[in-house]
DNA sequence: CATAAAACCTAACGTAACGAGAGATGCAAG
DNA sequence: CTTGCATCTCTCGTTACGTTAGGTTTTATG
């Protein structure tokens, strides 16, 4: 029970600094081993054992409350709980890929061009972390195998294609007023079909499908709010109608306004 | 600029909650286009895009403070401070990586005794998690190659291996006391000694460096900073005794005390 | 032994991004 | 006119300490 060392060579020992040691101490995880009546506090050996335990569980992302749980409970069951705390961190290594892919998609269409239109850089962010949500609609109204085929694109088409697609809807933005039926207009529009069809391949019939569910009323609350568009509401309304304009001299559209 | 939802409107539109649209309004970062007499907020679509962003920001793991620069300056270098976040993700990646590779050290030691000496658990957490600043360490006094070599091991063996020296330890532990030179204690060194092997090839001469380098007196005090030890000064006494003992028989030691 | 310097103490505020509640007010419908 | 829902403004709580500020105790030195 040697109290050997003062909160300053304790501190030193352990690469932990004066506050956090005072800090354990009042939490009532770690008190220090003899408390003089003047109110300095010494350390024992013993106590280097506790800390390094804390530290070490604390290491695996466990909060100061449950260390301190587990230090007062001697019977904690270790393997579940370090089980649990492994699906927590695979969960959270999970997301940030999820957030390393998006900041690469977005350096990506930066490579050349630094500049960006702000709503297209919105766009391009929401649609990557909605991502998940998307496939899952998707397979309410596709076959799964579909839904699977157009997602499991190597990262690095992934990343030409959306660079493309974000040249498009940047032409289209500076596009807007003009006639949907114009030679410039329906080239660009022809551009983005090339791309969307390098997506979903060569199937017509699905096309048609993922057009008309992205009009039919019942879902249009659902899609706007689960896929982001880069548009304003006007021009979205333009670019919708030379789409369809596109789509009708392709035969895709056959009937209906 | 029409403010068309009130704050509850806008809420549900946006799937914020109304507490956190109160608290950017209050830290200046998304202002309610019009706030009436009586103190009611209302949003505008230029609102939603501003929030749009905000959102999207926060998603790649801005924080409020930053983002709130980055809106009110108009000239902001997107394209650096993507990378820069880039690289910070990546570090927290690399992090959580090592968190989740302690943890299945930890759980595969578990995979069938589910107890473990609470000593033997710690050293092995500290030990993984200062992994790097061993290499570092080690590499000051063996050529870097061998020192890559010895790390660069399939992650189910270094599994195995560690589950086998963590038994190893263990059994010390309970064999402490005996005498070193017994043959019960030998045995258990002469394990030990193979899993070190399987680490460190069949180079003897290596074996050799490394023992006398945990014993140099000046490095005595890196080594226990560093190389964190299951046992207690006085187990590691004993254990060093019988470890002499067996590398002298082995005629790995020759000269010294 | 006196004094200065070093080490230590408590107390209290600050952090980030809200969540949760208390208690007061506004506003539209019956 | 009252009921009831929406909204308002405080204010405290959260995590794991960092950071002063201002006072006391120990230790080193002349």
């Amino acid at each position: 029970m040697a109290a050997n060392y003062s909160i300053g060579q304790f501190s030193k020992k352990t690469s932990t600094t004066i506050r956090t040691l005072r800090y354990y101490d009042e939490i009532g995880i770690l008190k220090p081993a003899f408390i003089t009546e003047s109110g300095r506090r010494y350390y024992s050996d013993n106590d280097l054992i506790k800390l390094q335990k804390i530290v070490s569980l604390k290491y695996l992302g466990y909060s100061l409350e449950k260390i301190t749980e587990f230090i007062h409970m001697n019977d904690w069951n270790l393997k579940e709980s370090l089980s649990f705390q492994r699906k927590e961190m695979l969960q959270k290594k999970l997301h940030i890929e999820k957030v390393i892919r998006a900041l690469d998609h977005a350096l990506h269409i930066m490579d050349d061009d630094g500049e960006v239109d702000s709503s297209i850089f919105i766009s391009l962010i929401l649609n990557i972390q909605m991502e998940s949500e998307h496939k899952k609609w998707l397979k309410g109204f596709i076959e799964e195998k579909k839904v699977d085929a157009m997602y499991d694109i190597p990262e690095e088409k992934q990343l030409e294609l959306n660079k493309k697609a974000i040249t498009i809807y940047s032409d289209l933005k500076n596009l807007y007023g003009h006639d949907p039926e114009s030679n410039q207009v329906q080239e660009v529009i022809k551009g983005y079909m090339e791309i969307v069809q390098e997506i979903i391949g060569d199937d017509f019939k699905l096309v048609q499908e993922l057009y008309d569910m992205g009009n039919e009323s019942e879902s249009q609350i659902d899609t706007h709010n689960l896929f982001h568009s880069p548009f304003t509401p006007e021009e979205e309304e333009w670019v919708t109608k030379a789409m369809d304009i596109y789509l009708r001299k392709k035969g895709v559209i056959v009937d209906g306004k």
